[in-house]
DNA sequence: GTCTATAGGGTGATAGAC
DNA sequence: GTCTATCACCCTATAGAC
C-alpha cells in the first residue's frame, strides 16, 4: 500500500506521477489562486492528461487542498522549531527572521496565496495547525507559546525586557517578516520602488527587522 | 451628463441604481474574491436583474475594478493625510494606528481581499496610487514620504530617535496594523484564540502597537 | 431603464479504449 | 496507469420585448 501526501483514493498509483502532478499544480495555483486556476493548465504543466488529474486527485478541490497543505507546511514549522529551542530571546528573534526571510525570498508568492485562499475559505486555517503540530511529534504549538511566555516573563523579572504577551510578540514578529512579501505590488507602488529597488529593500530588512524588534523589547 | 464613480458606458443611467449595484457587489466580491464570485449573486443581492449589471458595467471585470478601486480608496488615503500633517512623529504614529484599526474593525475582510486580488493581478497596485494621490489634490505620496524622512532625520539629529528610513518606517507601521486582520483565521489558529478572544486581542493592539513601535524608534 | 430568454463558450468530471 | 473523446453543467454576456 502506497502512502502519499494526499488522501488515498485510486486502486493503484505511481507515487512519482503523484508528486509530478503536485509539483506542477503548485505554481499554477499559487499565482492566480485556486478559483481562477484551470485544471487544463495544470495538466499541461505536468505533461500529462487532464483525466489523470482526476484519477490521482478525485477533484479540483482535493488537489487544491493538497497544494495548500504543502504550502502551509513550508511556511511555519521551521519557525516553530526555532522558537521551541532553548536559545535566548535575542537569538530566537534573529533566527526566525533569517529563516522566514530566506523561505520567502525563494517563494515570494506564498503569503499572498495563503492569505487569499484563507480569506475565501477560513476552514483551511485548520490545516496550518496540522502542519505545525505534525513537525515536532510531541511539541505542540500551545506548549511552545507557553514556554516562550515563561522565557519572556523571566527576562521581564530580570529587568532586561519590557512586559509583552507571547501573542503580541509572535504577531509582531511574523507581521514584520511576512507583510512586505504579501503586499509587494502594493508597497512597491506606495514606496515608489522598482523591482530591483524593492529587492534591495527586502534584503535590507534582514538587519532592519531584528534591530527594530529587539529595540522595541527593551524595558 | 451623469458623472459616476465608474467608467461612463451606457447612454442613460440612474446613478442611484449604479450605486445600488456597486454597494451590493462589494460584500459579494469581498468574501470569496472576484474569481470565485458570480454575477448571479450580485444581481440577487442588488435586487435587480443580471442583465442590468451588464448595462451599467460592461463586464464582470469592469464591475470588479470599480469595487476594487472603492476598497483601495478606503484603506490608505486617511493614513496618507495623517502622515502629511505637521504633527510630531509620536502623534502621527498614534493617529495612524487609531485610524487604521478603526477602519479595519469595520471592514475586517478588506486586507485579505486586497492582497488576494493584487496577488492575482499585480497591475491593480496602480489603482492604489490613483486612490492615494487623488485625495489631496497636490500632495503626492512621494512628497509625503520625503517630508516624513526629513522629520525623522531632524529627530535623529536631536538625538531623540534612532536612524531609520521612511520606507522601513512606513512598512513596519502598516505591517503591525494590517497583518493581524489579513491573516486572522491563520493567526487565530496559531494563537489558539476563539472569535471573542481574537477580538479582544485586536482591541488590545490599539495600545500595544504604538507602545511597541515608539519604543523601537528610541536611539 | 429594466426585464425575460437564450446564446455561446468554457470548465470540471467521467466513460471507455488501450 | 494513461490516454482520447465527450458529457453535463454553469457562467458570462447579449438580443430583443416592454
Amino acid at each position: 500500500m502506497i502512502k502519499s501526501t494526499h488522501a488515498i483514493v485510486p486502486p493503484t498509483t505511481d507515487p512519482r506521477t503523484s508528486q509530478q502532478i503536485l509539483a506542477a499544480a503548485r505554481p499554477v495555483f499559487l499565482r492566480p489562486g485556486t478559483a481562477a486556476s484551470r485544471m487544463h493548465d495544470i495538466a499541461k504543466a505536468a505533461g500529462v492528461n487532464q483525466a489523470l488529474l482526476h484519477y490521482y486527485f478525485r477533484s479540483k478541490a482535493q488537489l487544491a487542498d493538497a497544494v495548500f497543505a504543502q504550502a502551509a507546511a513550508q511556511l511555519f514549522p521551521p519557525v516553530v522549531e526555532a522558537l521551541a529551542s532553548d536559545a535566548s530571546i535575542e537569538d530566537k528573534v534573529r533566527q526566525v527572521v533569517k529563516i522566514e526571510l530566506d523561505i520567502l525570498s525563494q517563494t515570494p508568492h506564498l503569503p499572498a496565496y495563503i492569505i487569499g485562499e484563507i480569506g475565501q475559505a477560513p476552514e483551511r486555517a485548520a490545516q496550518f495547525l496540522d502542519a505545525a503540530q505534525r513537525l515536532k511529534s510531541n511539541g505542540s504549538l500551545n506548549r511552545m507559546r507557553a514556554a516562550l511566555q515563561s522565557q519572556i516573563d523571566a527576562c521581564v523579572t530580570d529587568g532586561i525586557m519590557r512586559k509583552i504577551s507571547a501573542q503580541q510578540f509572535l504577531t509582531n514578529l511574523l507581521a514584520l517578516c511576512i507583510f512586505p512579501f504579501a503586499t509587494r505590488p502594493m508597497m512597491q507602488a506606495v514606496l515608489n520602488l522598482d523591482d530591483r529597488g524593492f529587492d534591495r529593500f527586502l534584503k535590507s530588512r534582514k538587519k532592519e527587522i531584528p534591530d527594530f524588534f529587539l529595540r522595541a523589547l527593551r524595558p
